[in-house]
DNA sequence: TCGATTACTGAAATCGTTTACAGCGCACTC
DNA sequence: GAGTGCGCTGTAAACGATTTCAGTAATCGA
């Protein structure tokens, strides 16, 4: 029999007689046949495969990115290839042309405002969903955490809480969330009347160790924060434990309080305070945008908005009574 | 000028004229032209892509797995596609044969023991590396972590500390790592002669809630433990959680050792003891079997164990003085 | 000046599918 | 019994690259 009538068994189509798709199906099985996805890819033109472009694949926030985009692109019928660690734009560059014809789509997350410009050219050539971009989000679908609603929220809490002197140890520099939590920091304080004090301000990367090495300076300050805003939960996370070290109680002494609660958080001791985002939701939202788009071709670009809630425990104290 | 002359000039191969190599490459940022990945694929048989199957994403764990993965690939210039929760054996089926043509070859980690029969018939069709496999483990490139001899010594590392009972908060049934570790704990204490008391055995899932409940029945038992070994960190930190709510002092009252030595354990307070496990080695490892495979053609099947060491930090009291 | 060599470029086959189109037998209708 | 339609199957042209082979122009040696 020839290959048009294994390929119509294959993908359940056409007329085929009952007894002809058996001897197909049994042959199939005996062989261990099954399709060469590239020779489908290029004829079908789709690949069934989501491109996901991360700037690093360490720690559970990225963890939890990737698990929501797979959970629904699975469900979609599509897999993820992913490549990581692209922060300069050369780097960014290669991995979409590698990508070419191997994917459907692209979720790229490129905090670093540099690279961003690099997406421009980009524009319409492929559909491309960017998770928690900047200046080009809306050049494209685009996903970002309400950051500075987020971080102007938790700083708000801890001022109803009596704390004048709050710490925040921001982010990377160059990176669109930190800056964005940052001056989330900054509106709090100046809408409550405030004076920011820049020696407050400690920058980390959004590593656990940044966070731990932060806590020392901000301690041998003359007048002590009372509380520590992280512009991470890693970064809180390793701040917590550079206080203990220190002999520091937490919240007594020190209140302390992280963002995106990573599913950690409420697991450390004492139990930390943070602005929840749902991360596998912004991953599986991203998911859900590519497929709609590839569907639906030209549509107007969508920018969503993760909203963020305070979760308050008791790292920073508790709720304000 | 003709496609062979273009995929010369891209190809970097052969003799092109300087001049034309200069056109083809203007003309082709000109029109933002890339190579169709599919197309090369399909010729020169051969994807640059690594397949990776996972049972979950959830957790650390994974996310350490895919990390190491992804850093050996990426330097060796491949891609990976990834797919997880395949538990089943026809999940797994289908997940393999949609790779097909889509990568150069696989990592699978698939510790339930039922589905491990379904990779039996893989054998020698596509080149495979199996994580942590059990009992077919043999009949591919294959690592495995050192579960058995981590577990025992934890176990005995804790007898030396004088617990006499201790508890052991079990992973998922039919799981293979989770049943070696539960065997080298038993080994342990069989070895210093104490009588194995099942009513000291919880089973759990891996998950951290599954740790938290797990902490429940044990502290109702007459004869309470007073060292609970989890068989992974997730657990572990559910446990302590639950002990702390309970108003247990860790370690004095009860001691807490966990395994895998995930990046949190030790920012965890108290720090948690654990069984050290290089899990992005792990995954590192794995990732370089493969294009070694690839190019050796036919070598001998490699088995690599990968060692463990104790990390014992204060959730189990500290060092043995 | 002519053949041989060299340096480059183009034509065409190939990879393994999908799919439009054509062909073929058979039943049905008038 | 011829025409029509239907149900099924095979042929062949794509898809976009790589690669072999052949062809052409320039250079060189004799």
């Amino acid at each position: 029999m020839s290959v048009a009538t294994v390929s119509r068994v294959w993908n359940e189509a056409a007329f085929v007689s009952p007894e002809t798709r058996q001897r197909v199906a049994a042959v199939a099985t005996r062989l261990g046949y099954s399709p060469h996805g590239a020779a489908r890819s290029l004829i079908t033109r789709t690949t069934h495969a989501l491109g996901v472009l991360l700037p690093d694949l360490y720690g559970e926030f990225f963890s939890e990115i990737i698990r929501g985009i797979d959970h629904t692109a699975q469900a979609a019928g599509y897999h993820i290839l992913v490549s990581s660690s692209h922060d300069s734009k050369d780097e960014i560059d290669a991995a979409l042309r590698s990508m070419r014809g191997r994917v459907d789509g692209m979720i790229i997350m490129s905090p670093d405002l540099e690279a961003q410009r690099t997406l421009h050219a980009l524009q319409g050539s492929f559909p491309v969903v960017l998770l928690n971009g900047g200046a080009e989000a809306n050049a494209f679908d685009s996903i970002t955490i309400e950051n500075h609603e987020g971080a102007r929220a938790m700083v708000r809490h801890l001022l109803a809480r009596g704390h004048k002197r709050i710490a925040m140890i921001g982010g990377p520099q160059r990176n669109y969330d930190a800056a964005e939590r940052l001056r989330g920091y900054r509106t709090a304080l100046m809408e409550s009347g405030i004076a920011p004090d820049e020696s407050l301000v400690v920058q980390g990367d959004f590593s656990e160790l940044s966070g731990h090495r932060a806590v020392k300076p901000l301690l041998a300050l003359e007048r002590r924060p009372t509380a520590i805003f992280a512009a991470n939960d890693s970064m809180a996370i390793g701040a917590l434990s550079a206080l203990h070290e220190s002999g520091m109680r937490v919240p007594e002494d020190v209140a302390v309080a992280g963002f995106d609660d990573i599913p950690l958080a409420r697991y450390m001791n004492p139990q930390l305070s943070t602005v929840h985002v749902d991360i596998a939701k912004l991953g599986e939202r991203a998911a859900a945008l590519l497929p709609s788009s590839l569907l639906q071709g030209a549509r107007p670009r969508q920018q969503l908005q993760l909203s963020t809630t305070l979760v308050i425990r008791s790292s920073c104290g508790g709720l304000v009574s």
